[in-house]
DNA sequence: CTGAAAGCGCTTACAG
DNA sequence: CTGAAAGCGCTTACAG
């Protein structure tokens, strides 16, 4: 026959029900051994695949885990789309991807397209946070990286791991430093600026004082490399001798500022970012950064979304310091202003 | 009611047929005003969405456009993904993606996966080329960027393209050009290499001849460094003037080399990349490149997908060359050794 | 354990 | 132009 062999035509095959047929595909029904073992020839012997949508009509559910992100452009939200399809295929579903561009409506239509579509679950990296739909839906929906509506997020601990990087310049000698911080109307924009901020601080009471100014950007490679424009643009003294990003794009367009400023990275200054895009490692200096556990974060998203009932609570887990070229001992002591927040 | 409602509900609520709301959403069939109203408002008075499990079931096509890439965290990918997803979201189509990680085997099952689920077509860009699975199939697919098996195939002119890289740098004086390549088993890297390598033979028989090096690579950054790191070790005299590479990747990774080896690009070295990610733009120097028209390509590969019938000619679409920072005139005029391929 | 039958929510010939 | 009805390919109570 030229058209796909259905239920029926391997229950003919198989001499039982087309009710058998589907108990054997589900695996689930116990089914008498001979039974199964013809209905599974007959499934070999037509080439049948279930048609998966007159499945997902009957059992309004399907196998796809709806994903949207606010650009996949972005290195970081790429490589967390990448392992958000790993960690679905590896149990069994497929993704659909959404783009919101940082627009809420967008993000908000892309949500009802996928209920359109029985969607098994939804994960979405928010664009920015608000008030946010309070959809109740038979649909369960994960936050990853950002927080969305108000639905379980799992992201990285964003404060400890910022928190990380502020030990690490202190160690180094850094006593003015510059953070350059994500939307303040960002979860992770917040809690960044937060673990960095609070861990200077506690740094700064416990031993040598420490100036820390703040600036807040996009986490994209213009703010960066604005900002640090503007930060380097001073006298030398004047200058921080650490500009701690809230993100890898911020922090590769400070390494772009520092370079066309002819700013030794990292014996005049350091640089360092967060999140360990691939890219990190191949800009030069490579980049002292914080990564961020994709492949786990992914995972964990896909198992909240599939379990029964869906997890309800939030999700940390701990990023990582890796130390590359781009951080370094502070060149030499300074006069220290004073401590500024 | 607390179900989402249903046609029968809204024609129970307009007071007419099933088969009149059905063509009313359908906006085919020629239906009396005074119905078409009652049953629009009927519809807003419901909040009435269709289900498009059952559309699908029904007519066994959906309005998802299926996308397959190698890999989504390489950055002209990516690209072309959101370049995709917005030109199905354009003509009112979402996008299922997928990953092959270059493996055939994953490729083929995925395009098995999207047959599933009744997608309205199916867009790949393949991991490497050979045999090629020839399925015939009742669902449209085309090639995008890289060839898959016999589907027609929407790309950049990669020759065309390559040529104007090989002008370029001829007029800049360069003399001995090393290109690094992409695989000779995928079609782009072909033709990249051989629109290229055929417009510097051109040049150096109408002209000066040219020392041509060629080698081959992937299209990641480790081949480009490596390749680059073998080229620039020799002394300066040996070295080419001019790199160019089949991929921005592969350019950055001997931006890198040529970095780590203190040789100053452009001033001692030119080197070129090809595709324009945003990246290009964003490196020190910043690299001279061809644009491939991401937009254009994937606003074509979905009308040739949507088209009745689908679209089976192939379309080449003219890449440009974009000037920054990292090509340069040849520093100082050097003895040719002479022209090899 | 298995079969017969209903039904998921649509679309579309078929009549009229 | 409109309605009544069949049917897309499954799953799942319901009987037995």
């Amino acid at each position: 026959m030229s058209r796909m062999p259905t239920v029926k035509d391997v229950a003919e095959h198989a001499g039982v029900s087309v009710g058998t047929v589907s108990r054997v595909l589900s695996g689930e029904a116990a089914v008498k051994t001979m039974l199964r073992e013809k209905v599974n020839d007959a499934i070999s012997a037509l080439g049948y695949r279930p048609n998966v949508t007159a499945r997902a009509l009957r059992t309004s559910r399907t196998d796809v885990i709806g994903l949207i992100v606010p650009d996949i452009t972005n290195p970081f939200f790429a490589q967390l789309a990448a392992s958000v399809e790993r960690a679905a295929l590896e149990r069994g579903h497929s993704l659909m991807l959404a783009s919101s561009h940082d627009d809420r409506g967008a993000e908000q239509s892309h949500v009802l397209a996928f209920l359109d579509r029985s969607v098994r679950g939804i994960i979405v990296v928010a664009s920015s946070d608000g008030p946010g739909l309070h959809l109740e839906t038979a649909v369960p929906v994960i936050s990853l990286d950002r927080r969305f509506g108000a639905f379980p997020l799992v992201s990285t601990n964003h404060a400890q791991a910022a928190a990380l990087m502020a030990d690490h310049l202190y160690e180094l000698g850094h006593r003015h430093i510059a953070y350059i911080a994500g939307p303040p109307d960002t979860e992770a924009g917040r809690m960044r600026k937060e673990g960095f901020v609070g861990r200077i601080d506690r740094c700064g009471k416990k031993g040598e004082p420490v100036e820390l100014e703040l600036a807040y950007g996009k986490f994209d490679y213009e703010s960066g490399e604005r900002i640090a424009r503007d930060l380097l643009s001073r006298p030398p003294q004047d200058r921080p001798t650490a500009i701690a990003a809230a993100s890898d794009q911020q922090a590769i367009g400070a390494l772009r500022a520092a370079r066309d400023l002819k700013i030794d990275v990292p014996r005049k200054l350091s640089v360092t970012g967060f999140d360990d895009i691939s890219l990190a490692n191949l800009v030069v200096p490579r980049l002292t950064t914080i990564r961020q556990p994709a492949d786990t974060l992914a995972r964990r998203a896909v198992a909240l979304l599939l379990e029964e009932p869906p997890g309800k609570a939030d999700e940390m887990i701990d990023g990582s310091l890796i130390v590359r070229g781009s951080s370094g001992p502070r060149a030499q002591p300074k006069a220290v202003a004073g401590h500024k927040n």
